[in-house]
DNA sequence: GTGAAAGTTTAGCATTTGCTAAATTATTTG
DNA sequence: CAAATAATTTAGCAAATGCTAAACTTTCAC
């Protein structure tokens, strides 16, 4: 196999954004989790299994399942059949993903989509933006009244 | 539980955006994968698991294991120890897959990142974009020369 | 053509994320 | 306060995605 170094090299490149998304995708999980336990708890005062459940479309044991990930990763608190309560650390990464969600989501209605759209594709979108592309999409938002 | 079908309600409405960005993640993993194989096949006249897993930056193994997928949904075709081709189904997932990628790279470097941050971010991006979405940044490209 | 190197597959395992059904605990209501 | 209702947890399952190590083919070089 010829040019093996020069392959090897390239192809370490390239992978390095697959490893990235993936790496990303639990990460997002836990933010989505977590970003909708703070939305519970700013509208309704607590966070419950039932109402995350609804919310994301998924079933209570799963819900159940990952909160206990999301407290050994030290993101919630929660005693059993009690409300779920967010860590410092908690708070830190919900807040982080409200902003960059509000900042992609506002960003694509000034891109001109409908607000159903924008809605949907930010859920998407959000954990895969870096802080120089949501900067790129600021200064794009002040240019053209965001 | 006061307010239940209002509740009830605008929850569908929510859960079904995290529905879709879940049900995103296994169709991207196969997108990637094949779209991949394209780039191969044009390059070097055949794809084989080793150059993907490379790639990819996978174990060989994992690449085995979703070939095996990939050929049941009729993405792929590919006779033991011999190359990987892709079906019309595949080909035809694999030019997508390029033109939204593709697009979706051009229209960040447009809006002023740097290559390598819009080499990356289009990777995590490209499969959540809608096509109404990819639309308004083609629309951003024509008047913003891409 | 044979033997070494390279590539592919299998086997077996782990983790994450989902599910349903059954058991348990809280809460509310009569 | 006891029974009914609601919420939570546990148990057990499945599929997807990843890994390493061992077995097997193919290819290449001599």
């Amino acid at each position: 196999m010829a040019f093996a170094t020069k392959k090897g090299a390239s192809a370490k490149l390239r992978s390095a954004a697959f490893k990235r998304v993936r790496a990303d995708h639990s990460a997002e999980l836990a933010e989505d989790y977590v970003e909708m336990i703070a939305d519970l708890i700013d509208e309704r005062g607590e966070a419950r299994c039932t109402d995350l459940a609804l919310r994301l479309g998924v079933a209570n044991a799963t819900v159940v399942k990952t909160m206990r990930r999301l407290q050994i990763a030290g993101l919630i608190n929660q005693e059993p059949y009690r409300a779920i309560f967010l860590t410092s650390d908690g708070w830190k990464m919900a807040e982080d993903g409200r902003r960059r969600h509000a900042l992609v989501e506002k960003f694509l209605l000034a891109l001109g989509v409908t607000r159903e759209t924008a809605r949907i594709d930010s859920e998407g979108i959000e954990h895969h933006v870096s802080a120089e592309t949501l900067k790129a999409m600021a200064k794009f938002l002040a240019r053209n009244g965001g």
